[in-house]
DNA sequence: GCTTGTCAATACGCATGCGTATGGTTCAGA
DNA sequence: TCTGAACCATACGCATGCGTATTGACAAGC
């Protein structure tokens, strides 16, 4: 079933993409990536000219699950505001994409490359919210500071996670959550009365 | 004058900290810090037995300076308000500090020894934080949500401001960077007249 | 059945980092 | 002046990772 007789390059993207998460973008080396699955060096450099390349593989997976994640997460919700909550919604939802972002960001600071891909992707999803809050009769500017506050207030919250688990309520059944919620979505939300609506 | 014959435990441990801040937990390694030092490892484990106790230092080291900063920044202003706003208005201030952050925070995910000291000096800000709100006449519960939004948009506009640096302005003087602070702080204040003041 | 292309194993050299062992230098104090 | 403590250099063994070179297994297509 998940038994395959050879690799694929993408195999290895995958193993890099998962060892980003678990430990980091050092982890991403050739030799344990190797052992992980279950094969030796000769196999890797098969499908990719170094490590570097594999690394470029593998932000390049990252990327695209990234943009599907937002797409997948918000649907075809047409409600500006849903659109927003949406994405409200499930910061608790997968750790590992977090783990994935925290990595990332951190490792940014000394390679160009990765740095090129996290700024892409966040100037996307910025330029996303941005979107949202002109459907709600924003003019530009004024929309980029929500989105950019929105924004913040979305990484704010998985960092916070990330540093203390039990700062914030976990369980999205329990009266705390619902009062974060709300608090969160008063304070993203503007005042609809001020926009003429 | 800044030529000291011998180096001190100290001395080490600030390399290190400089070292976390440029290239991330990975870079606290003995042979490198020495060379950058100017001495060889024979140095080194005269005043550390091995390299995590240096990294404990480090990490001692940044506690210490971290808890500092805040005093520092708040003074001794007594306004609950002015201090969340003094809280903000620095976040541009060291780029070397939100760099620091982010590399221990995301090392927090395999070193339970990282992890405890990022975890507590949350733990302080967010106390912090709350306290400040409680100075507003808030109960227990809703001044820690205040201050879990507060601290998680905090937070965000580091994160932000270091993935995508234009995106947020940096000049404190430009009309945009007002219209930010003003956002900001629309945001994370409540609404005076319903705390009944 | 033989060749060719695909994927993987083995073995090597090189670099870097950790930790240890041991010896050298400097300086204060008896 | 002699001694011992503080500090550092040198040299070693070990482990791990990168990249290369060579060979091997195996299936597809002729």
């Amino acid at each position: 079933m998940t038994e395959k007789k050879t690799l694929t390059a993408e195999d290895w993207a995958t193993a890099a993409l998962e060892a980003i998460a678990k430990d980091g973008v050092s982890a991403v080396a050739v030799e344990p990536l190797a052992r992980k699955l279950g094969v030796t060096k000769g196999s890797f450099y098969w499908h990719f000219a170094n490590r570097e390349a594999l690394l470029e593989a593998a932000l390049a997976l990252w990327e695209r699950q990234e943009t599907e994640d937002v797409i997948n997460r918000i649907g075809d919700e047409p409600d500006p505001v849903l659109r927003i909550q949406r994405v409200f919604h499930k910061v608790d939802a997968s750790t590992r994409t977090s783990r994935q972002y925290m990595a990332l960001a951190a490792a940014a600071g000394n390679d160009p490359m990765i740095r090129k891909v996290v700024s892409r992707v966040t100037r996307e999803r910025l330029d996303f919210m941005t979107d949202c809050y002109k459907g709600l009769g924003m003019q530009d500017d004024e929309a980029l500071r929500w989105a950019s506050s929105a924004y913040s207030v979305y990484l704010g919250v998985l960092q916070l996670r990330w540093d203390l688990p039990d700062a914030l309520p976990a369980n999205a059944e329990s009266a705390e959550y619902q009062a974060y919620m709300q608090q969160f979505t008063k304070i993203l939300l503007p005042d609809m009365d001020s926009l003429g609506k």
